[in-house]
DNA sequence: ACATATCCCTGTATTATAATAGGATTAAGA
DNA sequence: TCTTAATCCTATTATAATACAGGGATATGT
Protein backbone atom coordinates (compact mmCIF):
# COMPACT_ATOMS: atom_id res chain seq x y z
CA UNK A 1 0.00 0.00 0.00
CA UNK A 2 2.75 2.36 -1.13
CA UNK A 3 1.72 5.31 -2.88
CA UNK A 4 4.61 5.68 -5.91
CA UNK A 5 7.52 8.06 -6.45
CA UNK A 6 5.77 9.31 -9.27
CA UNK A 7 2.68 10.43 -7.10
CA UNK A 8 4.76 11.71 -4.51
CA UNK A 9 7.33 13.55 -6.74
CA UNK A 10 4.72 14.58 -8.96
CA UNK A 11 3.54 16.76 -5.33
CA UNK A 12 6.73 17.69 -4.82
CA UNK A 13 6.90 19.49 -8.43
CA UNK A 14 3.50 21.28 -7.99
CA UNK A 15 4.51 22.37 -4.65
CA UNK A 16 7.70 23.59 -6.24
CA UNK A 17 6.21 25.45 -9.26
CA UNK A 18 3.44 26.77 -6.54
CA UNK A 19 6.25 28.53 -4.85
CA UNK A 20 8.88 29.38 -7.18
CA UNK A 21 6.62 29.54 -10.07
CA UNK A 22 4.23 32.31 -8.86
CA UNK A 23 5.01 34.42 -12.11
CA UNK A 24 7.24 33.20 -14.40
CA UNK A 25 7.75 29.68 -16.22
CA UNK A 26 10.21 27.58 -13.70
CA UNK A 27 12.88 25.18 -15.99
CA UNK A 28 12.51 21.46 -14.79
CA UNK A 29 16.76 21.20 -14.47
CA UNK A 30 16.10 24.18 -11.38
CA UNK A 31 13.34 21.81 -9.76
CA UNK A 32 15.71 18.39 -10.63
CA UNK A 33 18.15 20.33 -8.10
CA UNK A 34 16.12 21.66 -5.57
CA UNK A 35 14.64 18.32 -5.29
CA UNK A 36 17.62 16.50 -5.91
CA UNK A 37 15.58 14.22 -8.52
CA UNK A 38 17.67 13.87 -11.83
CA UNK A 39 16.10 15.90 -14.50
CA UNK A 40 15.17 12.77 -16.81
CA UNK A 41 13.34 11.19 -14.24
CA UNK A 42 11.37 14.66 -13.36
CA UNK A 43 11.16 14.82 -17.00
CA UNK A 44 8.93 11.66 -17.41
CA UNK A 45 6.72 12.17 -14.33
CA UNK A 46 5.86 15.88 -15.68
CA UNK A 47 5.53 15.03 -18.86
CA UNK A 48 1.58 13.11 -16.92
CA UNK A 49 1.03 16.58 -15.25
CA UNK A 50 1.11 18.27 -18.53
CA UNK A 51 -1.05 15.96 -20.39
CA UNK A 52 -3.89 15.99 -17.37
CA UNK A 53 -3.50 19.79 -18.02
CA UNK A 54 -2.63 20.61 -14.56
CA UNK A 55 0.75 22.61 -15.61
CA UNK A 56 1.66 24.79 -18.42
CA UNK A 57 5.05 25.08 -20.39
CA UNK A 58 6.81 27.05 -22.90
CA UNK A 59 9.67 26.37 -24.53
CA UNK A 60 13.45 28.02 -25.22
CA UNK A 61 15.18 30.35 -23.25
CA UNK A 62 13.24 31.73 -19.79
CA UNK A 63 11.23 28.50 -20.86
CA UNK A 64 9.79 26.40 -18.21
CA UNK A 65 6.62 25.17 -16.38
CA UNK A 66 3.99 26.93 -14.03
CA UNK A 67 0.68 25.80 -12.91
CA UNK A 68 -1.87 26.22 -14.76
CA UNK A 69 -4.62 27.22 -12.29
CA UNK A 70 -4.41 28.87 -8.44
CA UNK A 71 -2.80 26.36 -6.31
CA UNK A 72 -6.32 26.67 -4.59
CA UNK A 73 -8.06 25.20 -7.06
CA UNK A 74 -5.73 21.68 -7.03
CA UNK A 75 -6.90 18.97 -5.06
CA UNK A 76 -4.24 16.60 -4.02
CA UNK A 77 -5.78 13.73 -5.76
CA UNK A 78 -6.38 15.05 -8.69
CA UNK A 79 -2.52 15.41 -8.93
CA UNK A 80 -1.87 12.28 -7.66
CA UNK A 81 -4.19 10.58 -10.38
CA UNK A 82 -2.61 12.33 -12.72
CA UNK A 83 0.57 11.63 -11.66
CA UNK A 84 0.44 7.70 -10.97
CA UNK A 85 -2.79 7.17 -12.92
CA UNK A 86 -4.92 5.52 -10.98
CA UNK A 87 -5.41 5.15 -7.03
CA UNK A 88 -7.44 2.14 -6.68
CA UNK A 89 -6.23 -0.17 -3.87
CA UNK A 90 -7.28 -3.13 -5.81
CA UNK A 91 -6.43 -3.68 -9.80
CA UNK A 92 -9.98 -4.90 -10.47
CA UNK A 93 -11.48 -1.07 -9.32
CA UNK A 94 -9.74 0.78 -11.93
CA UNK A 95 -11.11 1.91 -15.38
CA UNK A 96 -13.06 -0.10 -17.60
CA UNK A 97 -12.58 -2.99 -15.56
CA UNK A 98 -14.85 -5.60 -14.91
CA UNK A 99 -13.87 -8.69 -13.33
CA UNK A 100 -16.24 -11.40 -13.87
CA UNK A 101 -16.00 -13.04 -10.19
CA UNK A 102 -17.36 -9.72 -8.98
CA UNK A 103 -20.76 -10.78 -7.65
CA UNK A 104 -18.84 -13.34 -5.46
CA UNK A 105 -15.86 -12.10 -4.31
CA UNK A 106 -16.43 -11.33 -0.56
CA UNK A 107 -13.29 -8.59 -0.54
CA UNK A 108 -14.79 -6.20 -3.06
CA UNK A 109 -16.80 -4.43 -0.70
CA UNK A 110 -14.03 -3.83 1.38
CA UNK A 111 -11.76 -2.53 -1.38
CA UNK A 112 -14.45 -0.13 -2.72
CA UNK A 113 -14.94 1.16 0.51
CA UNK A 114 -11.28 1.64 0.52
CA UNK A 115 -11.39 3.68 -2.65
CA UNK A 116 -14.07 5.83 -1.51
CA UNK A 117 -12.81 7.20 1.96
CA UNK A 118 -9.01 7.61 0.22
CA UNK A 119 -10.77 9.44 -3.00
CA UNK A 120 -12.85 11.63 -0.33
CA UNK A 121 -9.77 12.25 1.69
CA UNK A 122 -7.12 13.32 -1.26
CA UNK A 123 -9.89 15.42 -2.95
CA UNK A 124 -10.53 17.44 0.37
CA UNK A 125 -7.50 18.71 0.59
CA UNK A 126 -5.81 21.59 -1.51
CA UNK A 127 -2.65 22.25 -3.06
CA UNK A 128 -2.50 25.24 -1.21
CA UNK A 129 -3.28 23.92 1.82
CA UNK A 130 -0.50 21.31 1.22
CA UNK A 131 1.64 24.73 0.62
CA UNK A 132 0.42 26.88 3.82
CA UNK A 133 0.92 23.35 6.19
CA UNK A 134 -3.15 23.60 7.16
CA UNK A 135 -3.51 19.88 7.11
CA UNK A 136 -4.85 18.75 9.92
CA UNK A 137 -4.58 15.13 11.32
CA UNK A 138 -7.47 15.21 12.86
CA UNK A 139 -11.13 16.61 11.15
CA UNK B 1 -1.41 2.60 -4.29
CA UNK B 2 -2.10 -0.88 -4.68
CA UNK B 3 -2.90 -3.76 -1.79
CA UNK B 4 -0.30 -6.40 -2.24
CA UNK B 5 -1.37 -10.16 -3.14
CA UNK B 6 0.25 -10.93 0.38
CA UNK B 7 -2.60 -8.73 1.63
CA UNK B 8 -4.99 -9.98 -0.67
CA UNK B 9 -4.63 -13.21 -0.39
CA UNK B 10 -3.78 -13.26 3.51
CA UNK B 11 -7.27 -11.82 3.94
CA UNK B 12 -9.02 -14.30 1.16
CA UNK B 13 -6.81 -17.39 3.27
CA UNK B 14 -8.90 -15.84 6.35
CA UNK B 15 -12.03 -15.90 4.82
CA UNK B 16 -11.71 -19.76 3.47
CA UNK B 17 -10.90 -21.49 7.12
CA UNK B 18 -13.86 -18.75 8.58
CA UNK B 19 -16.58 -20.55 6.32
CA UNK B 20 -14.50 -24.21 5.98
CA UNK B 21 -13.20 -24.35 9.11
CA UNK B 22 -15.48 -23.97 11.75
CA UNK B 23 -14.78 -27.08 13.83
CA UNK B 24 -11.44 -28.60 12.14
CA UNK B 25 -8.24 -27.88 10.60
CA UNK B 26 -8.10 -27.11 6.93
CA UNK B 27 -5.12 -28.24 5.40
CA UNK B 28 -3.51 -25.71 3.05
CA UNK B 29 -3.52 -27.84 -0.28
CA UNK B 30 -7.66 -27.57 0.17
CA UNK B 31 -7.50 -23.86 0.39
CA UNK B 32 -4.79 -23.29 -2.67
CA UNK B 33 -7.34 -25.37 -5.18
CA UNK B 34 -10.02 -23.39 -3.71
CA UNK B 35 -8.44 -20.28 -4.21
CA UNK B 36 -6.33 -21.25 -7.39
CA UNK B 37 -3.13 -19.97 -5.53
CA UNK B 38 -0.30 -22.46 -5.76
CA UNK B 39 0.59 -24.54 -1.90
CA UNK B 40 3.83 -22.85 -2.08
CA UNK B 41 3.05 -18.77 -2.47
CA UNK B 42 0.31 -19.78 0.31
CA UNK B 43 2.42 -21.53 2.31
CA UNK B 44 5.09 -18.27 2.77
CA UNK B 45 1.70 -16.07 3.17
CA UNK B 46 0.17 -18.13 5.60
CA UNK B 47 3.59 -18.25 7.81
CA UNK B 48 2.60 -14.27 8.54
CA UNK B 49 -0.57 -15.01 9.74
CA UNK B 50 0.66 -17.85 11.93
CA UNK B 51 3.36 -15.56 13.36
CA UNK B 52 0.99 -13.01 14.43
CA UNK B 53 -1.25 -15.31 16.16
CA UNK B 54 -4.49 -14.80 13.80
CA UNK B 55 -4.40 -18.60 13.24
CA UNK B 56 -3.62 -21.86 14.81
CA UNK B 57 -1.94 -25.33 13.13
CA UNK B 58 -1.30 -28.70 13.69
CA UNK B 59 0.48 -30.97 11.83
CA UNK B 60 0.26 -34.16 10.75
CA UNK B 61 -2.32 -36.22 9.66
CA UNK B 62 -5.74 -34.48 9.20
CA UNK B 63 -4.27 -31.48 10.31
CA UNK B 64 -3.67 -27.62 8.91
CA UNK B 65 -4.96 -24.70 9.96
CA UNK B 66 -7.87 -22.81 11.81
CA UNK B 67 -8.78 -19.66 13.18
CA UNK B 68 -7.64 -18.41 16.43
CA UNK B 69 -10.51 -16.29 17.49
CA UNK B 70 -14.00 -15.81 16.00
CA UNK B 71 -14.51 -13.78 12.61
CA UNK B 72 -16.08 -11.15 14.49
CA UNK B 73 -12.62 -10.37 16.64
CA UNK B 74 -10.46 -9.95 13.98
CA UNK B 75 -10.44 -6.75 12.17
CA UNK B 76 -9.66 -6.09 8.26
CA UNK B 77 -6.56 -3.97 9.18
CA UNK B 78 -5.51 -6.51 11.23
CA UNK B 79 -5.08 -9.00 8.78
CA UNK B 80 -3.46 -6.73 6.22
CA UNK B 81 -1.05 -5.47 8.64
CA UNK B 82 0.25 -9.34 9.56
CA UNK B 83 -0.41 -10.20 6.07
CA UNK B 84 1.72 -6.95 4.81
CA UNK B 85 3.84 -5.72 7.42
CA UNK B 86 2.67 -2.42 7.19
CA UNK B 87 -0.01 -0.41 5.73
CA UNK B 88 1.48 2.79 5.47
CA UNK B 89 1.35 5.01 1.91
CA UNK B 90 4.63 6.42 2.11
CA UNK B 91 7.99 4.43 3.57
CA UNK B 92 8.94 7.26 5.87
CA UNK B 93 5.80 6.39 8.40
CA UNK B 94 6.86 2.81 8.92
CA UNK B 95 7.94 1.99 12.96
CA UNK B 96 10.89 3.73 13.83
CA UNK B 97 11.79 5.41 11.22
CA UNK B 98 12.61 8.90 11.51
CA UNK B 99 13.56 11.41 8.62
CA UNK B 100 15.86 14.27 9.19
CA UNK B 101 13.90 15.96 6.93
CA UNK B 102 9.73 15.61 8.37
CA UNK B 103 9.90 19.27 9.95
CA UNK B 104 10.41 20.87 6.53
CA UNK B 105 8.29 18.20 4.35
CA UNK B 106 5.38 20.11 2.86
CA UNK B 107 3.58 16.24 1.89
CA UNK B 108 4.20 14.66 5.39
CA UNK B 109 0.83 15.67 6.95
CA UNK B 110 -0.73 14.62 3.94
CA UNK B 111 0.41 11.07 4.16
CA UNK B 112 0.14 11.21 7.85
CA UNK B 113 -3.50 12.29 7.36
CA UNK B 114 -4.12 9.29 4.34
CA UNK B 115 -2.71 6.38 6.96
CA UNK B 116 -4.77 7.82 9.63
CA UNK B 117 -8.04 7.29 7.52
CA UNK B 118 -7.18 4.08 5.81
CA UNK B 119 -6.03 2.78 9.25
CA UNK B 120 -9.49 4.15 11.11
CA UNK B 121 -11.59 2.56 8.14
CA UNK B 122 -9.89 -0.71 7.92
CA UNK B 123 -9.80 -1.31 11.57
CA UNK B 124 -13.38 -0.75 11.51
CA UNK B 125 -14.46 -3.82 9.55
CA UNK B 126 -14.50 -7.45 11.16
CA UNK B 127 -13.80 -10.20 9.29
CA UNK B 128 -17.60 -11.22 10.10
CA UNK B 129 -18.70 -8.28 8.12
CA UNK B 130 -16.78 -8.94 5.18
CA UNK B 131 -17.93 -13.08 5.43
CA UNK B 132 -22.07 -11.63 5.56
CA UNK B 133 -21.34 -9.48 3.09
CA UNK B 134 -21.79 -6.73 5.70
CA UNK B 135 -19.67 -4.00 4.34
CA UNK B 136 -21.25 -1.06 3.07
CA UNK B 137 -20.01 1.44 1.03
CA UNK B 138 -21.85 4.54 2.62
CA UNK B 139 -21.34 4.91 6.12
C1' DA C 1 5.71 -47.73 11.01
C1' DC C 2 3.42 -44.89 7.69
C1' DA C 3 1.11 -41.33 5.45
C1' DT C 4 0.13 -36.63 5.86
C1' DA C 5 0.88 -31.90 6.45
C1' DT C 6 3.18 -28.16 8.68
C1' DC C 7 7.57 -25.78 8.90
C1' DC C 8 11.48 -23.77 6.89
C1' DC C 9 15.05 -22.75 3.63
C1' DT C 10 16.98 -21.98 -0.91
C1' DG C 11 16.39 -21.01 -5.61
C1' DT C 12 14.34 -19.14 -9.93
C1' DA C 13 11.63 -16.89 -13.75
C1' DT C 14 8.81 -13.07 -14.64
C1' DT C 15 7.17 -8.60 -14.25
C1' DA C 16 6.96 -3.88 -12.38
C1' DT C 17 8.99 0.10 -10.38
C1' DA C 18 12.74 3.20 -9.79
C1' DA C 19 16.21 6.04 -11.46
C1' DT C 20 19.06 7.48 -14.81
C1' DA C 21 21.39 8.28 -19.55
C1' DG C 22 21.75 9.69 -24.48
C1' DG C 23 20.19 11.78 -28.22
C1' DA C 24 17.03 13.94 -31.72
C1' DT C 25 13.43 17.41 -32.59
C1' DT C 26 11.03 21.63 -31.86
C1' DA C 27 9.85 26.12 -30.16
C1' DA C 28 11.01 30.62 -28.31
C1' DG C 29 13.68 34.62 -26.64
C1' DA C 30 17.72 37.76 -27.24
C1' DT D 1 21.35 32.84 -35.76
C1' DC D 2 22.46 31.11 -31.37
C1' DT D 3 21.26 29.45 -27.07
C1' DT D 4 18.10 27.50 -24.10
C1' DA D 5 14.73 24.32 -22.67
C1' DA D 6 10.73 21.55 -23.56
C1' DT D 7 9.29 17.32 -26.03
C1' DC D 8 9.87 12.70 -27.13
C1' DC D 9 12.10 8.29 -27.89
C1' DT D 10 14.84 4.38 -26.77
C1' DA D 11 17.82 2.00 -23.75
C1' DT D 12 20.08 0.46 -19.41
C1' DT D 13 20.66 -0.85 -14.51
C1' DA D 14 19.03 -1.99 -9.99
C1' DT D 15 15.75 -3.43 -6.96
C1' DA D 16 11.45 -5.33 -5.34
C1' DA D 17 7.23 -8.00 -5.92
C1' DT D 18 4.98 -11.98 -7.81
C1' DA D 19 4.42 -16.78 -8.14
C1' DC D 20 6.13 -20.97 -8.03
C1' DA D 21 9.30 -25.27 -7.25
C1' DG D 22 12.25 -28.63 -4.56
C1' DG D 23 13.58 -30.64 -0.70
C1' DG D 24 14.48 -31.64 4.20
C1' DA D 25 12.92 -31.76 8.98
C1' DT D 26 9.34 -32.34 12.26
C1' DA D 27 5.05 -33.46 14.27
C1' DT D 28 0.63 -36.22 14.41
C1' DG D 29 -3.26 -39.37 13.86
C1' DT D 30 -4.32 -44.13 12.48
Amino acid sequence: MKISTKGRYGLRVMLDLAVYGENSYVSLTEVAKRQKVSLKYLESIISSLKNGGLVLSTRGKSGGYKLSKNPAEYTVGEILKAAEGNLAPVSCLGEGVDCPHADKCLSLPVWEGLDKIIDEYLENITLEQVLTKKVGIDG
